[in-house]
DNA sequence: ACAGCCATGTAACTCGTTACATGATTAC
DNA sequence: GTAATCATGTAACGAGTTACATGGCTGT
């Protein structure tokens, strides 16, 4: 594996840094910073975890060529167990921790973007009978029941570790987050039912 | 333009229905049926008004070559203006109607996406220092208002055309949807900031 | 022995972006 | 006359997807 025929325009990338990574590498990266030495299958696991709620599921595929272009900027370290191509498992260097640093503390934030089909579908209430949009939304409620079931899951498994200064204080924020997000949807969304239904 | 080269595997496209076309394509053939006859200049500044908020902002090139495939499809007509190349204005054909309305109506809506890159750096938050983290979230909070406000001055720009039946109604009650989530994304950042505080 | 999960990858493709190029019209 | 805005596109590329291929390991 890993031609890297890549043509790489000029700089020997001196020290590693000023690259300019898609954000999903930065976020592996950070996966591994709670949980070193995975392999991409369980990184992948990890990610349709909890990185999905407000990041991404990346595929299988994704993950793995990703990994490979840490592994080959040295960022992170592959271990390959056994002789056989069998399990990999991905160490964070000492470089990729700089990295990940530095994109913590140098690099503007994004703001966020959402890709709401609900509400898209909302906008062209027009086009069809009221059954319809109110059915939309209905079924957009239940959508979010379900979602939200899940990231408490997460979060709960996250108790007894997320203490001011613990390992897990940081997701388990964000995961109160998330449910804080999913309960403004809910509530919103049966605003606009009922306003719906006073015509 | 429209080098109409491609293979197209099959399927002689019968009566114009089962396509498949990404959501922004019919996201913009929704923004016709509330504006018909734009040029694709105007259509981008109509996105940039109101689809940013909750789907995307598409470059302007992306528009032009969606209209030219919505063009070949004969989803949207063509009409250019004088000799020149100057100024092409597109319609909604009878088509094109029939295919959003067989979209909103037949096809299973995705759970809403977000990238959100604010969550994802807290969730990395062990890595730095705690006055980088409450910096982050402070940040956000300003460019959450200022987006606030851009939404604002949208849904204002609607008022006496969104009573219930009118031609904005919709579009008006998405515009209170984005308010409501900026005003719950507000409230839950500013409760984090307190829990960070506390230590 | 077979099913199901663990594990890793390649190939082809699509959506969408940035950078670039061009020119017409309007306002000052 | 010249700057800003209107208007339309092409080319190259990158991120991410689906489909496909392969094989080892574990439990029954």
């Amino acid at each position: 594996m890993s031609q890297e025929q890549e043509p790489v325009p000029a700089s020997p990338q001196p020290a590693g840094e000023q690259v300019g990574l898609p954000v999903t590498s930065y976020a592996l990266l950070g996966l591994l910073t709670l949980g070193d030495g995975l392999t991409g299958y369980e990184l992948k696991q990890r990610a349709d975890r909890t990185l999905r709620f407000y990041w991404v599921a990346p595929a299988m595929s994704q993950v793995y060529s990703e990994l490979n272009r840490l592994s080959g900027l040295g960022l992170v370290d592959a271990q390959r167990a056994g002789s056989s191509r069998r399990s990999t498992r991905y160490l964070l260097t000492a470089a990729g921790r700089a990295v990940l640093h530095e994109w913590m503390t140098s690099t503007p934030v994004e703001f966020p973007t959402l890709k709401h089909p609900v509400a898209l579908r909302l906008l062209m209430g027009h086009l069809v009978d009221p059954e319809t949009t109110t059915q939309l939304l209905e079924d957009y409620l239940v959508a979010l029941a379900e979602r939200r079931a899940e990231l408490q899951a997460v979060r709960d498994t996250l108790r007894g570790r997320d203490a001011p200064g613990e390992r897990y204080r940081h997701p388990s924020l964000v995961a109160e987050w998330g449910l804080g997000y999913f309960e403004s949807e809910r509530a919103i969304v049966e605003e606009l039912l009922e306003r719906l239904d006073e015509r």
